[in-house]
Parts: structure tokens; sequence; C-alpha cells
RNA sequence: GGGGACGUGGCGGAACGGUAGACGCGGCGGACUCAAAAUCCGUUGAGGGCAACCUCGUGUGGGUUCGAUUCCCACCGUCCCUACCA
């Protein structure tokens, strides 16, 4: 044997050495022939049109990530590697496919850097971005690279800032269910065809009064809003800054809670079709479940109840229990809470409900103060034990006239429904499990069936104790008694919703800038769309500064004392105006990049028209959106939702086509690794733990092994560099693809990735020789067996590889290579080149060189995907098992098209089958054309 | 407490309600090699049998069915989300 290798390995094996040259080559030339750039019908990006329009379009997108400055794992890219394999998959199937990739590059890691190291965060993020892009480049991703975006791009968050003032600029019609723009309100009010909610005429209002009353509608508004604010810092905190203490994460310094005018986003208007749009949508259940869970509509009525001179409004899903109402329980911050307390305890007020205090005002003052003083770790400590105090005033319960005493209670949420409720023990353990402690009346109004044990019952049955429902099931009662308390006035039927508005204000640097200025009278006004973008000012003095405590929370745009005020002429001469100091949140710039991938070159609109309707509409009559969104399931909620939010409401104003901006979501898994903890339980170096004997040791010590989310704080990450180094970047494609299904939680394992270089160098040997470097493929016919397998594998290569099944038709592509190697002679081509064009999608180096050396010319990106011949899927004759007793006994060969009683002939007369059968009555017997015979006897 | 997902060899995982364990890792045996690695071939759920074969096996217990890993109910366990939401 000729070899120039010393270490006797054959010149031409693919090996690490030869999967990175062959990798830098053809990531090169796609980069050079810019292979994967996909024209769209109009604009800028419209070159090359013509060659793919009669294909269907179809839009693949991954979560993009924020550039961390720490690089990736393995982990990180298992989500990109699938849409990039489906992408190609979609594209050798005759689509034109989208698929890029943008940076969410906002965020306070970058702020952060920049005040340890006095660095810019542009700089530092941009060097992030760079790196990234290199890493993700190398892994062969077929992106358009000219459709990269980053958040943080000046003419991308012009946009950003433009859609704001969309939003800022309208509000929510009920009566039809959408956004308006506000200027049509404007012209209501003005004309009288609409009018104010407290009786004013617009034309009476001032300037003030008229941006007070819009802002009471403007789907962006101005509300005051509690923020951290660290006066040590001289900057307010995220709540991830503090701790549960208290304290800021950074130099535990103490933090305050002040109010702050801050902006919010009305998306509890959109708390319906926000519900609604979830059945249009192919989503995984778990998902759609996290939604409306997080929206939280329930459905219920609102009850007043007459207190003194006041009245305590409540809202209850149960409106049918309220015969068992024996108390009420309002929020220790309620505002009715001053008004209602009595001067003194009343006559006959039991010990245990004043806390031992000689006043109502005394046991309410002091409760207030120990429930602020709690911190969720204490109030989960206490096991949630009920506490409270009667606050000396009564309430008359509408349907009996019963007095019912008032207590505070920190079980009671002021953020919820209305901050009080009716307490009905007999039919909610809460009020249970108080009532039992503060001793009051327990009366059921739902009978529980014979065999309940339990407290209070939450479950369904007729009523009892509760006049004229009674005998009425609950859902029955529930809208008798609705219909009852609206005919009185003493109640309404009504729908709350966990949902809240959207705080959307930061007090951080690196954000995009508000397109508002204040003028002196302290108004808001939208700045024109010429006037944007809004640039954050460069020069921002980084060093903190310490202020006390009763000073005024400030953001760090604050300090950017030029930029901070400006002469602008909105119309009414040159007049000067303070900056919106604030900045967006993070989730701004990731709300809506998928249209500014569709259209990221255009300057005069935020997306063209005709080109967000070609890449957003659905041809097969879906709600229309991006075809496939592969992410973490970590944004089911937040991002997502306001997403969907901004969409709608972009919908609602005619900007975009459908309704929806993801049509289909698939949220990959995770990649884990084994984890190892000292006797400390302190986790330690992965890399250096050694197995012996089914023990682990670390230095010699045992460790525990567990398995985690990969990453820094576990120790126990791989990086994509390794496994370049070891075997290439299509052998990692690969081993990710093949781990199990794309949406599971699996471990890595390195040891495993051999398998998937195995692989492929069984399918270069199949096609190149590892002495020569000849080609190894012959022209002759394969055999009938070997087309059977080729095509049956090509089946289930293209249904897998559709559905995202990876994993099998991985398996599929080894079988047929097996067959190959088993081969005693050279390749067919015949099944060579549908082999190569079936890894494709998911090794395109390798594929794209044996594809060059098989002496194909044009790119195997876009070669077609083989098709499966149907004549070599079905068999002449076939292999059926037969069952006695539904256990499988024997199996007959009969020819695929035999008719039920030549199989039944043939089973019968089974030798096994006769032995089995034990000379008994055959009772019954079931045929299925093609699968199986089972015989009862 | 509420919601969701999931439980199959030593490991990752395959199985339209129809031959359980495809494919891979690891293990074992062999070829090549002075040797090792790499590569190649064979074998590998458990128990029994010289063998052909037989028995048992998809968390546990029921149910539906000619037939259940798959569908239904209950329980046990793991993971994720959420949490005094009235």
């Amino acid at each position: 044997m000729t070899t120039d290798a010393p270490d006797g390995i054959p010149p031409h094996r693919y090996d690490a050495a030869l999967a990175d040259e062959i990798e830098r080559k053809w990531q090169a030339r796609w980069r050079e022939q810019g292979t994967y750039e996909t024209p769209n019908p109009v604009g800028g990006l419209s070159a090359g049109f013509d060659r793919v329009a009669g294909q269907p379009k179809l839009f693949v997108m991954d979560m993009f990530p924020y550039p961390s400055g720490s690089g990736l794992h393995v982990g990180h890219p298992l989500g990109y590697i699938g849409t990039d394999v489906y992408a190609r998959f979609m594209r050798m199937t005759g689509h034109n496919v989208l698929h890029t990739m943008g940076y969410d590059a906002f965020g306070l890691p970058a702020e952060e850097h920049a005040r340890q190291t006095g660095q810019h965060p542009r700089a530092n993020t941009e060097a992030n971005i760079a790196t990234m892009r290199a890493q993700l480049l190398r892994l062969g991703l077929g992106h358009d690279v000219r459709r990269e975006i980053a958040t943080t791009d000046v003419g991308y968050y012009r946009w950003t800032q433009w859609i704001f003032l969309q939003i800022y600029n309208s509000w929510y019609d009920r009566d039809l269910a959408r956004a308006r723009p506000i200027a049509e309100l404007v012209a209501e009010f003005a004309s009288g065809a609409r009018a104010l909610e407290d009786g004013r005429s617009w034309g009476d209002l001032d300037e003030g009064e008229r941006h007070a009353v819009l802002n009471g509608y403007r789907l962006a508004y101005l509300d005051e809003a509690p923020v951290n604010w660290c006066p040590a810092l001289g900057t307010v905190l995220a709540n991830e800054e503090v701790t549960a203490e208290g304290r800021s994460e950074r130099g535990d310094h103490p933090v305050f809670k002040r109010p702050l005018k801050q902006w919010m986003m009305r998306i509890t208007e959109y708390a319906d079709r926000l519900i609604e749009d979830l059945a249009h949508i192919d989503w995984f259940e778990s998902v759609k479940a996290m939604q409306r869970n997080w929206i939280g509509r329930s459905e219920g009525a609102n009850v007043r109840f007459p207190a003194g001179s006041a009245m305590i409004e409540v809202f209850t899903t149960r409106p049918d229990t309220l015969f068992g109402a024996t108390y009420m329980v309002v929020a220790p911050e309620h505002p009715l809470v001053d008004e209602l307390q009595a001067d003194a305890w009343p006559t006959g007020t039991r010990d245990a409900w004043t806390g031992a205090h000689d006043t109502p005002a005394d046991a309410v003052d002091e409760y207030r103060e120990e429930a602020a003083a709690k911190t969720e770790l204490d109030r989960q400590a206490e096991g949630r034990e009920k506490t409270g105090v009667f606050i000396g005033a009564f309430a008359t319960n509408p349907v009996n006239g019963k007095q019912i005493p008032v207590f505070i209670a920190d079980y009671v949420l002021m953020g919820y429904g209305t901050g009080a409720i009716m307490a009905v023990p007999g039919q909610d353990e809460r009020d249970w499990e108080f009532a039992e402690i503060f001793d009051l009346p327990i009366i059921r109004t739902v009978q529980p069936p014979e065999d309940f044990a339990g407290d209070a019952y939450t479950g369904d049955g007729p009523a009892i104790n509760s006049g004229f429902l009674d005998g009425l099931g609950v859902e029955d009662a529930k809208r008798a008694m609705i219909a009852h308390l609206q005919e009185r006035g003493a109640g309404v039927g009504t729908t709350t919703y966990k949902l809240r508005d959207w705080l959307f204000s930061r007090q951080r640097y690196w954000g995009e800038p508000f397109p508002i200025v204040y003028d002196e009278a302290g108004n808001a006004v939208a700045l024109p769309h010429e006037l944007l973008p809004v640039e954050l000012p460069e020069l921002i003095d980084w060093a903190p500064r310490a202020l006390d405590e009763d000073s005024d929370p400030e953001p760090p745009l604050g300090r950017a004392t030029e930029w901070a005020t400006v002469e602008l002429d909105l119309g009414e001469g040159p007049t000067t105006y303070r900056r919106e100091l604030n900045t967006m949140p993070q989730w701004a710039g990731s709300c809506w990049y998928y249209l500014r991938y569709i259209d990221p070159t255009n300057t005069e609109v935020v997306v063209d028209p005709e080109a967000e309707r070609y890449w957003m509409t659905d041809a097969h009559g879906g709600i229309g959106g991006v075809d496939l969104y592969v992410g973490g399931v970590e944004h089911a909620v937040l991002h997502l939702l306001y997403a969907r939010f901004w969409h709608k409401v972009l919908y609602d104003l005619g900007h975009v086509s459908g309704p929806e901006p993801f049509q289909r979501l698939f949220n990959q898994g995770y990649i884990q690794a084994a984890a190892y903890q000292d006797a400390r339980g302190v986790y330690v170096d992965a890399h250096a733990v050694e197995e012996r004997d089914g023990e682990f040791l670390y230095e010699g010590q045992p460790v525990t092994r567990t398995f985690g989310k990969m990453g820094k704080s576990l120790k126990n990450s791989v990086t994509p560099d390794e496994m370049y180094a070891r075997f290439g970047a299509d052998t990692l494609r690969l081993y990710e693809m093949f781990m199990g299904p794309l949406d599971q939680d699996r471990p890595w394992e390195t040891r495993s990735v051999t398998g998937s270089m195995r692989l492929l160098q069984r399918v270069w040997r199949n096609v190149v020789d590892e002495d020569t470097g000849e080609l190894t493929v012959s022209d002759e016919e394969p055999s009938e067996g070997l087309l059977r397998v080729l095509h049956r594998t090509i089946d289930a290569v293209r249904s897998d590889m559709g559905a995202l099944r990876f994993n099998t038709a991985i398996a599929r592509i080894t079988e047929l290579n097996n067959e190959l190697t088993k081969l005693d002679g050279p390749t067919p081509r015949a099944v060579a080149e549908p082999l190569v064009r079936m890894l494709g999608p998911l090794v395109p180096h390798i594929a794209a060189e044996l594809w060059e050396r098989l002496g194909q010319e044009g790119s195997l990106v876009y070669a077609s995907f083989p098709e499966a011949d149907p004549a070599y899927l079905v068999e002449d004759t076939i292999e059926l098992p037969v069952h006695v007793n539904g256990k499988m006994r024997s199996s007959i060969s009969v020819a695929a098209d035999a008719s039920d009683q030549t199989i039944t002939a043939a089973a019968l007369a089974d030798p096994k089958v006769i032995e089995r059968m034990d000379g008994k009555e055959v009772r019954k017997l079931i045929v299925v054309p093609g699968r199986l015979v089972n015989i009862v006897v």
C-alpha cells in the first residue's frame, strides 16, 4: 500500500483536517457567489426574482440571539441548525426560502460592560456581533447575509421608533374591536359624534386637558408607576438587579420604590383577540396554554356591597354562591379602608379579630406595616397561613340584607379584580381557612356529593341555602344570579384579566430613545416622522454619581445635558423642548424584526406592502405570518405576546396584511450536559472528571453527577470550536440533528459524536477512494433490491425532513449507506447521486464537495431533492406476520395483492400456526391487508 | 394549589392501534497491526435450552380491543411554567 501519511492513515480519508479544508472552501465559495441570497418580488432586493417567480415562498426564522461576549457553546446552535436543514430541504423542493439572522443587541450586559471598562456599548456590541457572526458562518448556515439586522442599527431602530409613534397615535375602538388613528377620535370629540366620558365638551378644554383626555385613550400612554431607585448608585434598577432583601445586587445599597412617570402600552385592550387568535396558529398546545394562563381571562360578576355611605365592589367568578358570603376581605392598601374603618370596636367584636389593638385604626396601621414589610420569601416561609384584622365596619349582603364584617388581609391582592372579595368559605378553600382561624360562619350553598370529605367544596352540584337559586346547577345559578343583580343595580356580569398593561419605559442608556419631547407645560409631544431617528447621544459619563434618598430618580440619559433639551420648530416657531430620558425595553426591537428581514434596505417605509404580502401570506389558506419560527420555550409568554400585540396594532392600522406574526412556532429542546459537584456541592470542571467503575472522580475525589443546561455556571460547556477541530462542522450538525427529536431536551455526549463522523467517513468512502482520491462510482445499473432500498429511503427521508424529524431521516440515510458499504463492487452512480442530494440539507459542505466530484456543475443548494418512484415502493410478495390469539407466532410470504382467502388459507396451512392452534376451532379471523393475520381460537 | 410535558435495553432514541427496541453510542468477539489508535467484520433486552426454539418484557394497577409502547381512567415518579388571581 502506498501512503504518504506517517501514521498509516490513507491520504484521502475524510477526517477532521479534510473536513476543515472542504468546509472553508465551500463557505468561501458560497460567500463569493451569494448562494443564499433570496430575491424579493419588489424593491432593492428584487434582482433575480424571475428565477423563482413561479415557486411557493417559505419564511423560516430563528429567535435571534443576544450577542453576548462569552461566545457560543454547542447548545446554542441547535435550533439554528434545525431551521437551516429545513430551509435547505425546502429550497431543494422548489421553494423561494427567506432565511437570515439578526442580533437583539440592546440590553444590560453591554451597558454594565461600559460602566466597568469605559468601552462604549456600541463598540462592545459590534465586536460581539462580529465574533458571533463568524462562529455561525463556520457552521455553514445558509443565511441571506444582506438581510441581517441588529436592533441597535440606527437604520433599524429608526423604525422601532416609527412603530412606537403608530401605537402612540392610535386608540382602541371597543365598538369596532380594533385600533384606529387618534386623529379620528379627536375629530369625533370635536364634532360631538362621540361624547367625552365625563360629559365635558371638547371645545371647552384647554391644551393640557385635551392632552390628558387623549392620554386616557392612546395605546401608548403615560402613567405613574413605581421604580427601583437606588440613590447610592444614582440609577434606577431593573427588578432583576434588586435582591430579595430590597438591596442592589451591585454594591448592596438600599433601594427605594419611587413613583415615576413612565410609558405604558395598552395591551389589555387586545386580551380577547390575543386569546381568540390562538385558535388559528400552529403552535405547541403547551405554549398556547401558557399564553392563556398569562392573560388569565375569568368570567364572573362585579357585585356592590353597601357599607355605610360607601360601596365596596368585589369581583367574583362565583356569583352563584352569594348567599354564602359571610364576611368580606379587602386588600390592606385598598383606598376605601381609611373611609370605612370605625373609630372604635363595635360591641360584640371578638378578641381574635382585633389583633389585640385598642382601636381599628391601630390594628389597620400595624397590619399594613407588617404586610408591606413582608418579602416574598417571608410569605413562602410562613406557609401562607392566613392573617388579617377586622376594620370595625360591616357591609350589607345585597341578596339577603345580612350585615357581614369587613376584614383586611394580605391574601387579597390590590392588583387583581377590584382588590376586594366577598368571602364564601363554603365554596372557597382560602376563605374556609380564614373563616376557621377567625371563627366566622360557614354556609354551604352547593350540595357536595355524599362521599365528599373535604372542607370547602368547589365542584358542581345543586344550589342549597340560596333562596331562588336552590336546585340549580352552578352554571345555571351563575346566570340567574347575574340577571338578578343586574335587575336591581347591585352588580353586573364582567370579565377580568390577569394581564396588566405593559410597562414600556426603562431607565437605561443602551436602548431605543423615545421619539417624544415635552413642552414647557410638560405635555408629551410626538416628533414628526421626518425627525426620526432620534439617535442616542454618544458621549456619556459612566462614572457613578452618589445621591441621597430624597433626590429624584434620573435615567442615565439625563447626564447627556446637551442632548436632553432641544430647540425645534414643530409648527409654532422655534421652541425649546425637553427630551424623554427613558429608553425602550429590550422587547421593543424583537417585537418586529421579522418584518425588517423582509425588506431591510427600505428607507421609505417600514416594509414594502407588496413584499410583506408576498412573504407573510399563507398560500394554503392559513392565517399567515412567518411559516416557521423556531426558538426556546423561555419566550413562550413575554416576547411572543408582545410581538403578537404589536403585529395586531400594525394590522389594525393597515401596515401589515394579516393579524398574526408567526403562523407556526416550534420550540426546540435544550442540550444538557453532565455536571459534577464535589462534597461541598460546588461544581467542578466537567472536562476534568474521570469515570472509573461507575464512579466519578475529580482530582481523585468522588463527585456526584447531575444533568443540566449547558453553561458557565455548571462548568459543563463544550464549544463548537472543539468540535470543529476534532470532527468538523458537518459532523457537529449531523450529530446535533441525530441526537433526538428537535423539541426534546437531550444530554450531550462528546464520545457519541464519533458515530456521526463515521457515517460521513463511510459515505465518503463509498464515493471516493481513500488512497487515490479517485471516484469509486460506476455507471452500472443498481440491482432491483438496491433500487427498492433507495426509493424507500427517499420516501421516508422526504416526509421526515418535511416534518422536522431529522433524527429518523438520518437513520434512514444511514441504512441506505450501510447497503452501499455491504456492496462488493463500486457504488452505482444512480444511488450515489440521490444519496448526496439527500445529505445536502444536513451536511452541506461534504455534500457539495461530493456533488462536485461526481461531476455536477450547478450548486447542490438549488438541486432538486430526490423523489421516490412509486414503482419501487410496492413489493411483489410480502412477509405477513401471523398472530394466534394476538401473539406473533409465524410469518407467511404471500403476493402483495393476494386476496383475503388466499392469505387465510396460507396462514392456516403454516405448520407453526397449526401447532399453536392445537386443533382448536377458529373463533375469529382478522386479516389486515398488507399488515397481518390474527387467528383467534 | 393550578396548568403543561414526559416515563421503552447500560446510554441517546425507533415503532399509521398490528413482528417492540430501527439508527447510533457503549460493551463483547474477531480481522488488520510488532503494538496501539483509526478502520473493517460479527455480536449485543432479560431468563432458559446443545439446538430448532421457548418464556418474560415499554413506570404501577385497571379498562376498551381480535390485538395496546400507542386510546381511556386511577396511581407512582421526573421535568417545565405559574402561583393566596377570588
